[in-house]
DNA sequence: ATAAGGTTGTTAACCGGTTAAGCAAAAGGA
DNA sequence: TCCTTTTGCTTAACCGGTTAACAACCTTAT
């Protein structure tokens, strides 16, 4: 390969010290036009490109941005991850602004506890996003980080010592049952992962959920609630046959999730029931497909793409130091209905 | 913060030279067992973890490896790469390899001519991997790249001259075209993006469709072959309203991705046809979400996170020097039957 | 005329690692 | 015994940038 092209070889070419050309680059000023134009014509005939690993090593930033998030035993990034296009929608709007802003992501999983503490130090990331679920005991670790934390629809006391970009999960729980009250139906059930203090993100949907029946003079019937492990198409095909072993009565389902929307529809199919006929679903998140499938499916709608350009804009803010209290968004969400839910 | 652990830190601790701790952490055998073991001690005790810039600026390798693929005109990632969870699924089985052996990945697009070269100098990147379809131009500017590129699903001249992951794409349009040829169907419509000579991959099945046809006496009838733009929902769908505005008969359809089935159904099915009494379709690539629609797709599959781990891996070899001729791996597709197909 | 200040540029240390070269002491060979 | 190797460790230059400190020159004010 052809000699890599230096500062020093622009230095020598401009007839500059190295130190001015790194000014002129840099847009510092201290050098005239004169000279300034000798060095940006000797940059653009030597085609010199400023290597990054360097400004690293020396500026003690990255210009990298992490994604952190919940990873397999395997060590692999969750395949649940990818399955679910609401996180690609996410990624894709965060890599649309950090793009614009000179930053790259890297994208990493929680494994053993140490790891991505690790994975943070070595690459000397800027700051860091954290997407999806994962243990308590990774909150408590992060505070010795001394990055900038974007926290992805997390809630609970150590959410509040980061940054924060969530949706309002309770009104859209609450929108999503009121559309299957509305429609008369009683007997709704209500999917999701467990509902523990770790996952408040559920739990505010639940409340949303209760909220609608308790305005109707009704009260959850614990028999409806049904608990998936994780957010995938497997996941919500197996909590379908659960659904259809269930001896009481069921017309609606509201499921936390598009995805596991898809699998228990197919599910109620195998056991020739048809949606919305037999059944209403509604799902969560309104992901690209939810439009396409058939029946196409009635959702509470979160703009996921921006989800990742406010998270993104949040966290490049914080890494330039525009914003230092941790600052709080909540995006909004919406009713869309489709075909998946019909009057009783 | 307080201040960061560097290499100096840990020689002072240990008592020796900063060169005998790197060698020691490089495994170098000129360390006697005992200056190793107190090494080794500082580095825990000081909890060191070397700092990849520093590497890569030194050692000239950054344990980076890029995804090149198209871009839009926003500068934004194509959302259609987003969108089918075809590429998020290779992604998938890169990192797992990748991951595995230290490296991070790195995801671009192309686009402004310049623009992918610039970050691959600036980012020092170990090797590259070009997905998806790019200007013929690109792979010109490409050979004045001295790091090692592995192309999925390339084929022709310019192809010869990197490593090459890809399927047997003419026996996949055979297979699928036979499959339905079996059950009866005469006239089935090809659908998938321009057939070029920049469009190699395509224009592999459309020689296995035709070689199908052929075998029964049939002939390609040129008003079956639909072209999309591009490879995501929306293209699908529209494609799917001119298969509607087609006047002759067509009982069967063969697109070249998973997600534009899905985009064609919806479509068929708003102008009151059903999939399959109507029409038999058949897919390519076997995303996860193909079983699960309704009715299941009958696709082409392909292990596509096979086909990241084993791009993954032949990068590495390459960059690590294991292999230096190009090497081409060509991986297996098979029929899978569900029900979007059936006898006429 | 001189001090003070502004403008434009250079020198050299530094970021945190790697590694060629050098050197002393121990081991091996004649 | 003396010379050559080997072993074990250190010194210092280097990777490609940034930036504090300094210097020379030019204005302007007093």
């Amino acid at each position: 390969m052809n000699q890599k092209i230096t500062i020093r070889d622009v230095a020598r070419h401009a007839g500059v010290s190295v130190a001015t050309v790194s000014y002129v680059i840099n847009g510092v000023n201290r050098v005239s036009e004169d000279t300034k134009e000798r060095v940006l014509e000797a940059i653009k005939e030597l085609e010199y490109r400023p290597d990054f690993t360097a400004i690293s090593l020396s500026k003690k930033q990255s210009k990298m941005l992490g994604v952190m998030f919940e990873l397999e035993e395997s060590g692999s990034i969750s395949s649940i991850f990818y399955e679910n296009p609401y996180n690609s929608e996410f990624i894709r709007g965060l890599e649309f602004v950090t793009r614009n802003n000179g930053y790259d992501v890297l994208i990493s999983g929680v494994g053993k506890p140490d790891d991505y503490k690790n994975w943070i130090t070595k690459r000397n990331l800027d700051g860091l996003i954290a997407l999806g679920p994962f243990p308590q005991n990774v909150f408590k670790e992060m505070e010795t980080l001394s990055i900038p934390i974007v926290l992805i629809d997390k809630y609970g006391e150590y959410a509040k010592k980061y940054h924060n970009i969530r949706i309002d999960d309770e009104r859209g729980g609450y929108l999503a049952t009121k559309h299957l009250v509305d429609q008369g139906h009683t007997r709704i059930c209500f999917v999701s992962p467990k509902l523990t203090i770790h996952n408040p993100v559920d739990n505010k949907r639940f409340l949303g959920y209760k909220k609608a029946l308790n305005e109707s003079n009704m009260s959850v019937d614990e028999n409806l609630i049904f608990e998936i492990k994780a957010t995938s198409l497997e996941d919500g095909y197996e909590i379908g046959k659960k659904i259809m072993e269930y001896s009481g009565e069921i017309t609606a389902i509201f499921v936390t999730a598009d995805i596991l929307a898809l699998g228990i529809i197919k599910s109620l199919n195998e056991h020739g029931k048809k949606v919305p006929k037999d059944y209403s679903i509604i799902g969560f998140d309104n992901i690209s497909i939810s439009s396409y499938m058939t029946p196409a499916l009635t959702t509470i709608s979160q703009d996921i793409f921006n989800k990742g350009v406010v998270a993104g804009q949040t966290l490049i803010d914080a890494v330039e130091e525009q914003i230092s209290h941790p600052k709080t968004v909540n995006l909004p969400v919406k009713l869309v209905v489709r075909e998946s839910t019909k009057k009783i």
